[in-house]
DNA sequence: TAACTTTGTCCAACATATAGACAAACAAAA
DNA sequence: TTTTGTTTGTCTATATGTTGGACAAAGTTA
């Protein structure tokens, strides 16, 4: 049976409709958002009345006069419930409170060299029951948890594959339900952080926005009309093992000249090895090669720019491929920035097909801007809002 | 001013979604519409009278009794309008007179070396009027014309740049529109092959599809949720200019160790004739060497089998990226088929991440399936049922 | 102070989907 | 044949939700 349409549907339509556009210019009168909604002034009226029975928006006294009555202002009630967002990282964990706006309440970093999944998972309920005391009393509560991590997911909320945490066919979806009641939401890392700066990074969120995670792995996450693209099964953008060298330097998984043996941390690392750039007692890092670089060592900046290029062959793959408005350099190789960020842009310039033709940019964005983090937090608010929708219906 | 959701709204998509229901069900009954739509049967009564007074539906007589009264079953009035798509390549002009659903009434081939646009331009017209005389008197007549075409084509119809055409900046759309006075679609011809295989070469469409058009040049329509993803000019797909050898074969576009320079039409030929398959006085063409290799000429085997490794490393990194249900090879190389299709299945199974979670097809298309012809018709057509909804609003 | 503006609510009019009754047309069992 | 039950499609009453306009409240401006 497929969807039909009748006046239910249309109100719930409409209702969501107020709802976003309070959202998006809160704090907005009753009449504003008739005239951007287009609506009638009547119908958001009730509309908002609803809104405000539910605990979506509230009133906040009047606003300023434009030459007649004063509106009567609403804001969207973000504090109406919570959503617990993690990053699992590569020995590391962060977690946030977040409101229904994503906005960070509180935040948890810490450092876990442990592997093992049981122990890992014991440390991640707890930081989640640490983060639930810190939720204020509100009308729903938690609404939802979702976790970023750096593997292969599928549409269940299965991990089959996270080389670097050496995990295989985890069912985190399933074990966090097992303990607690809410929605879970499990995606990749390099997914959950192109929503996220789709959705708070930009002060128009580009149509088509490709991020390229380049870490220990590298992960592309693609937010193709403004939605998250994730292929039939859920592990679209294996970018790390495109081919970029034929017959080149043997991958673990079975193909040779992949895209990450080039350009990703662990390349870095290896080759900063292969020619003495870190001397017996330092431990290999990107943060210690960065050191090197900025006092100037020739051979740590040389080897940057080798990197720098293999990635500028990445990117003008996907501008080739996508045609897309914005490209995102995240994840620890982002640091490079400062020694790549030129080059990278000159090269796709010059290389990328038609180039002067498209309007893209490419840009680095930091570890610390929690990208995974808010695009976690966005993917609970929305599957909630929706389900809001839906139940009502 | 956002759309809004009221009442005609309503009626429109329901009688969208009726229309739909009959074209793919036809011939079906009131009663089995309104059972599939889960629309009550009153409103499938008076939506589909509303259809049969436009001519978009017609009743067939009595259908077969399931113990019961008869039904009278609906078509789809597929003789209401046509659409003329056309198949612009490099050496030829094809063009078909369809009907609404896309099947070929009249068909036209044409050889075409000339590659002047205003001498190819006046052809294409004689060939419009020519198919427009074939028209047998309907309610909506000539409802729209498509044209794929082998380039880069903007959002705004206009032909960028078609390298084997040796066309730049040619506003086709505009120019049609100056003669023709019907909507005029103009798209790159591996996106049309891809969407019109999306519609008509599959008992279920696949959810997600990736064409490869290899010919002269290389192209790549993408099917995205069974939407065609052309980026934010238009320019998506250009997979012929993907890295796949680092500072290998100069390209013409600028780039080094393009796809293309391994694995097209182009390469075939350019090896063919370095290593002397062929003779002074033969001509070079793919006809020429799949009849060698039908003669097992070895060295003509062993290049198909060079070219088809290529082609294979190229559908790994579209595999990898897109996580696809479906892949289609086309164009001119598909014609290899006999000679590269296990090779590129075993590399592909051995080569792709995950492969053995994944549930992807990769098959092969034969250039007379006019996969483009249909493709461009299905944008016509869905572009005049769309028209419609909306003029009615 | 009077006149005009803006905001938000209320109500009648209208459009359209739904449920269910009903008649027509048929098949199968008695 | 007759009867019974089923399927189809139409019709009507009802419910729901949007729209447009009237209106009061609360401002500003001349």
């Amino acid at each position: 049976m497929s969807r039909t349409w009748n006046q239910y549907i249309v109100k719930q339509e409409n209702k969501a409709l107020v709802l976003k556009t309070i959202i998006e210019h809160t704090p907005i009168s009753r009449a504003k958002v008739a005239q951007v909604t287009g609506l009638n002034k009547g119908t958001v009226s009730s509309l908002v009345s609803e809104l405000i029975d539910e605990h979506f928006v509230m009133e906040s006294g009047p606003g300023e006069s434009s030459g007649g009555r004063r509106p009567v202002m609403l804001l969207f009630n973000q504090a109406a419930g919570y959503t617990i967002a993690l990053d699992l990282g590569v020995g590391y964990i962060d977690a946030a409170l977040t409101d229904l706006n994503g906005e960070i309440m509180v935040k948890k970093h810490a450092k876990m060299h442990e592997r093992q999944f049981d122990t890992v998972f014991e440390h991640i309920v707890s930081t989640i029951h640490t983060l639930m005391k810190e939720m204020k009393k509100s009308p729903y509560g938690l609404v939802g948890i979702g976790m970023g991590v750096p593997g292969v997911v599928n549409h269940e909320g299965e991990i089959l594959l996270a080389p670097n945490l050496n995990w295989k066919n985890i069912q985190l979806k399933q074990a966090l339900n097992d303990v607690f009641d809410v929605p879970v939401i499990v995606e990749n890392e390099a997914n959950a952080a192109a929503y996220g700066e789709m959705r708070f990074g930009f002060k128009t969120p580009p149509k088509h926005m490709l991020y390229l995670s380049v870490g220990m792995g590298i992960g592309m996450g693609m937010v193709l009309d403004q939605k998250l693209y994730t292929g039939l099964n859920g592990f679209a953008g294996e970018m790390g093992h495109i081919t970029i060298v034929k017959d080149g330097i043997n991958c673990r998984c079975g193909n040779a000249g992949c895209f990450e043996r080039y350009a990703s941390e662990q390349a870095l690392l290896e080759q900063a090895i292969k020619r003495g750039l870190v001397t017996g007692n330092e431990e290999a890092s990107v943060d210690l090669l960065i050191q090197k670089a900025t006092e100037n060592n020739e051979a740590v900046i040389a080897l940057f720019k080798e990197i720098g290029e293999y990635i500028a062959i990445g990117i003008t793959t996907m501008i080739n491929l996508f045609n897309p408005e914005q490209i995102l350099i995240g994840n620890q190789l982002s640091k490079l920035q400062p020694w790549i960020k030129e080059d990278i842009q000159a090269y796709v310039y010059s290389h990328a097909i038609g180039f002067h033709s498209k309007k893209v940019t490419v840009d680095f964005t930091s570890p610390n801007h929690l990208s995974t983090i808010k695009g976690m937090a966005s993917f609970t608010i929305e599957n909630f809002l929706l389900s809001i929708k839906q139940t009502e219906e």
